[in-house]
DNA sequence: TGCTCAAGTGTAATCGTTTACATAAACACT
DNA sequence: AGTGTTTATGTAAACGATTACACTTGAGCA
C-alpha cells in the first residue's frame, strides 16, 4: 500500500511509452496499437493507477458531475426521482451532487455558483418555488441552457423541463369518481403559489366543468401537500352543510391526513366519503383503507431529466434538443374510493 | 454576460497586482494590506470572478466534497440524515456527493475509487451490509481513515462510526410495555444479517430476560424492516396459540404493516394487542392509530457523522480523533400501546 | 549610519491530466 | 525512386489555481 497514488507519469514510465499514449489508451483505445495497449494495461495494473479526476476536470473543463437541487432534503417524495437521476448519471460516468435550495439560499451562496465555479456541469432543479431574483440570475447566466427543471417548473419561464401529466392525472381522477356515481366532488389543493397545485386545481375545475357538475367555491379547499393540511381540510369538510361525496386531494399526504382526521371523528372511508390522492407514494398501498391514487413514475421522471440534461451537456451547440418532456401517470384504484351511499 | 468566465489572472490584471496576491486576499485576507484588499475586492466585483474549483482541487489535492453511500436511494428513511450531513458539509464549504451501494456495485465501479481518484475527500456509509470483499478493500486502503459508518456499521470491524442508542431504545420500549402491564411480549426483527436488527433483537432478549418474562421462541418473528414483512408477521401472530399481548417491532414500517394486516383481520390496536415501532418516521404520528415508537434523531445523526468526518479530513495526522459516537433516542408514546385487556 | 526584522508583494514552479502539433515509420501507387 | 497517405507515437503547452521562495520597503534600534 503506497501512500502516494501513482500518476499517469508512473504508468508511462512502467510501460515505456509517453503520457500521451497512456492517456489515449485509457480514453480512446481505438487509435492505439494492440501491443502498446497491452503494455499500458499491464502498467496500469502494476502501478494501481487511478485517474485523478481533479486534473482531468481542470484540463477538460468539465466537472463530470451534476447538481440536483431539492426544496427540502428531508422530503421522501424525492427519493425515487434521485434514484432515477443517479442511475442515468452514473451510467455516463457522472457523479450526483445534492443540495437543498433552502440551505444554499440560507448560506448566502448563489445557486448559479455551482455552475460558475466548475463544480457541476449542469443542474436539475426540483423546486418551482425559487425567488424571482434567483430565477432571474439563472436566466441571465451564459450557462442557463444547462439548467433543467424536473417535476416542478417556473410559470412563465422557458427553462427546459420534465414533468408528470398533471392534467391527465386529474382528468383520470375526476372521471374515476364520476364513473363511480359521484356528482359532488371536492378538491384539496397544494400550497398557494405552487405550480403543481395550480396545474391540478385548474385541471380539476376544468374537468368538473366539462362534466357539468356542481362546484361550490367552498368545495375547493386550500391545503399544502402535507399530512397536517389534510387533517385541517377534513375539519373543513366535516363543517360543510352540503358535503361532497368524494374528495380529490392534490397529494397522497393530504389524502392520508384527511382520512386520518375523518377517522378520529368517526367517519368511514369510503363508506361516508370517497377520498383519493395524487403521487402513489409507498404508504398509499399500506394505509387503511388503501388509497386510490394517481401514480407518478418518479424513477422514469428522474431518468428522463438526467438524460435530457446530459444531452445538453454533451452537445456543445445545443442542436435539436428536447425542450420539454412529459411522463405518463396512471390511475391506481384501491379501497378508498367506492360508489356514494 | 461574457461567455468565458474570468480567471484569477484577469482579477490580478484589473487590480494591478499579482495572482499570488489575489489568491492570498481571497483565502487568507489577514496577511494582505488594506489598500490591496480593497483593490482586489473591487476587481473581483468588476470581473465577476468565481474561483475555479477544479483548479483549486488539483493544486490543493482536495476534492472539497464528501461521498455519502446509501443502500438504496429510494428509501425515505435516509432523507433526514442526508439533510443533517448536508448542513454540516455546506457550512464548511464542502459539497455532498450521493450514490447507492447497489448501483456502484452493479456498475462494476469500486467504492474506494471515489477516494482514490480524488472525487471525494472522505465517505460516509449508511449501509452495514456491504460484501466482505468490499469491506476488505476499504480496510486495506491507505485512506481507510476517511471512511465513516453512520446509522449502521460492520460487525467486527473497527471503522469510525456514529449510531443511535439501539440498546437504550430497546430497553425503553420493553419497559414501556412492561409498565403498562404486559408480560407476554413479542418482537418482530429486521432482516437477518443486518446489524441493527441484531442489536435490537439481542437487546430485546436481554431485556425480557432481565424482567424475568416468559419468551417463547415463536415470539421472535424474523422480518426485514419493510411494510410487507410487517403484514407477514401479523399473520404469524394471528396464527399463534398463545398470543403475546404486545409486539415490539424493529422498525416503524414493520409496525405499520403489522397493524394494517391485523386490521384486515378485524383485530384492533391497541385493544387486542399493543404494537410499537422504532425510528419515529413521519407517518408514525399520522397513522391510525398513531404509533408509539422510539425516536431516532436522524438530523443530529447526520450532522454528527459529517462533523466527525470533517475533523478527520482536516487534521492530517489523526490526532485525538473521536472514533465512535452514539446519538440518544427517546420514547414517544402514542395510541398504539395501552394496558392489556 | 548600518544592521536586523517584519510586512507586503511578486516570480515561477507545481498539481496531473489532455491534446494540438510534430515526427517517424510503413505502405501504396506511379 | 519519389511522392503522398495513413498509422502510431512523442513533445510540450495548456487548464487555473496555490505557495515556497525571493525580493523590496520601511521601521526600530544601537
Amino acid at each position: 500500500m503506497t501512500l502516494k497514488t501513482s500518476t499517469i507519469q508512473d504508468v508511462a514510465r512502467a510501460a515505456g511509452v509517453s503520457t500521451a499514449t497512456v492517456s489515449r489508451t485509457l480514453s480512446n483505445p481505438d487509435i492505439v496499437s494492440e501491443l502498446t495497449k497491452f503494455r499500458v494495461y499491464e502498467a496500469v495494473k502494476l502501478t494501481g493507477y487511478r485517474i485523478n479526476r481533479a486534473a482531468r476536470n481542470l484540463r477538460t473543463q468539465r466537472a463530470h458531475s451534476v447538481l440536483v437541487l431539492l426544496p427540502d432534503l428531508a422530503n421522501p417524495f424525492f427519493s425515487s426521482i434521485l434514484e432515477g437521476i443517479s442511475r442515468h448519471l452514473s451510467s455516463k460516468g457522472y457523479s450526483m451532487l445534492i443540495a437543498s435550495t433552502k440551505q444554499v439560499h440560507g448560506s448566502g451562496e448563489r445557486l448559479i455558483d455551482y455552475l460558475d465555479d466548475a463544480r457541476a456541469d449542469g443542474m436539475i432543479i426540483l423546486d418551482g418555488g425559487l425567488d424571482a431574483d434567483v430565477v432571474e440570475s439563472l436566466e441571465n447566466n451564459p450557462k442557463t441552457k444547462l439548467i433543467l427543471f424536473a417535476c416542478e417548473w417556473v410559470e412563465g419561464k422557458d427553462f427546459p423541463s420534465v414533468r408528470s401529466e398533471n392534467g391527465n392525472g386529474t382528468h383520470a381522477a375526476v372521471n374515476h369518481l364520476y364513473s363511480l356515481g359521484h356528482r359532488k366532488i371536492a378538491h384539496v389543493t397544494g400550497p398557494k403559489g405552487n405550480v403543481l397545485a395550480h396545474a391540478r386545481k385548474d385541471a380539476f375545475i376544468a374537468e368538473v366543468g366539462a362534466l357539468k357538475l356542481e362546484l361550490k367555491s367552498e368545495w375547493v379547499i386550500i391545503g399544502d401537500f402535507s399530512l397536517a393540511a389534510g387533517c385541517e381540510a377534513a375539519k373543513v369538510w366535516i363543517a360543510l352543510d352540503d358535503r361532497p361525496t368524494a374528495v380529490f386531494c392534490a397529494s397522497d399526504q393530504l389524502a392520508l391526513g384527511f382520512i386520518a382526521e375523518l377517522s378520529r371523528h368517526h367517519f368511514k372511508v369510503p363508506y361516508d366519503v370517497s377520498v383519493m390522492g395524487f403521487d402513489d407514494i409507498d404508504f398509499a398501498e399500506q394505509f387503511i383503507p388503501s388509497l386510490t391514487s394517481i401514480r407518478q413514475d418518479r424513477l422514469l421522471l428522474g431518468e428522463t431529466a438526467a438524460s435530457m440534461l446530459m444531452e445538453r451537456i454533451e452537445s456543445p451547440d445545443g442542436t435539436s434538443q428536447h425542450h420539454a418532456a412529459v411522463v405518463p401517470v396512471s390511475l391506481i384504484i384501491r379501497e378508498s374510493t367506492a360508489p356514494p351511499r
